[in-house]
DNA sequence: GCCAATAGTATCAATTTGTATACTATTGAC
DNA sequence: GTCAATAGTATACAAATTGATACTATTGGC
């Protein structure tokens, strides 16, 4: 009871914490930013990074991130298609975060439960 | 391209921040925590800190995260009953996340725009 | 003409997640 | 007997997410 985070109790969105996750909690929204840390990508690069999402989910979640103005979406109007996506200066503030997520993962999540063979310590 | 992170491509769960947002990205899960690290609080207390979740949501995320042992959930034998939830030594590792959660909102989240009357600068 | 690659969109069904409301049990207050 | 409080559960329903597949347009290779 010391520490009084005071979060005001009649708000909708009642919690800063609330608002962050709103903008990268969602599924693979933390994932997508963290491979943009490493630098530019393209739509299908990413896609090949993040086995897991669909190219229709993938696609949606790059839009939100689009229009929370967290990555910006830059299309070269050439053929085949080229569709660059790269973090904002706004997205880059958030580098600390997700290498938080990431640093905590790697020494809390069993990620690699699955079959680590003898290469993992 | 020079600074590798390294994510495993053909595994399940391809990235460590995937996993941290697993376990942290639900919905209230976040929010749940960051009230923890207030100190303990009991069942409908954290509902009233949080209007915009239901009893079944609340319940719901409070057993994800006990199940995951980020939370401790104590039961008083007692009429009316009295459940306490607190977090646990896991739990308090991600501290410095939450909090990071919570200080980018409060600089980039417009989460007072709901009429900030004259209060807020 | 057919297939491949790019970066998607469209459609359908199935699952997961979330909401709303009512209900449980127990005890004390009224 | 009824209401309130506690910490939930049960049921019904709506919305979001996922998976699988097909489709768009353009150009080059064959």
């Amino acid at each position: 009871m010391a520490t009084t985070f005071n979060c005001p109790p009649n708000r909708s969105l009642g919690c800063p914490v609330e608002g962050t996750l709103d903008m990268i909690g969602g599924k693979w929204k933390g994932v997508v930013l963290f491979h943009l840390l490493d630098g530019t990508k393209r739509f299908n690069e990413l896609h090949r990074l993040m086995p897991g999402v669909t190219q229709r989910m993938l696609t949606r979640q790059l839009r939100e991130l689009e229009a929370d103005g967290l990555i910006h979406r830059e299309v070269y109007a050439e053929v085949p298609p080229r569709v660059e996506y790269s973090l904002t200066a706004k997205g880059e503030t958030l580098r600390p975060i997700i290498l938080a997520l990431k640093d905590w993962g790697e020494s809390h999540v069993p990620y690699y439960a699955i079959k680590p063979e003898t290469d993992v310590a």
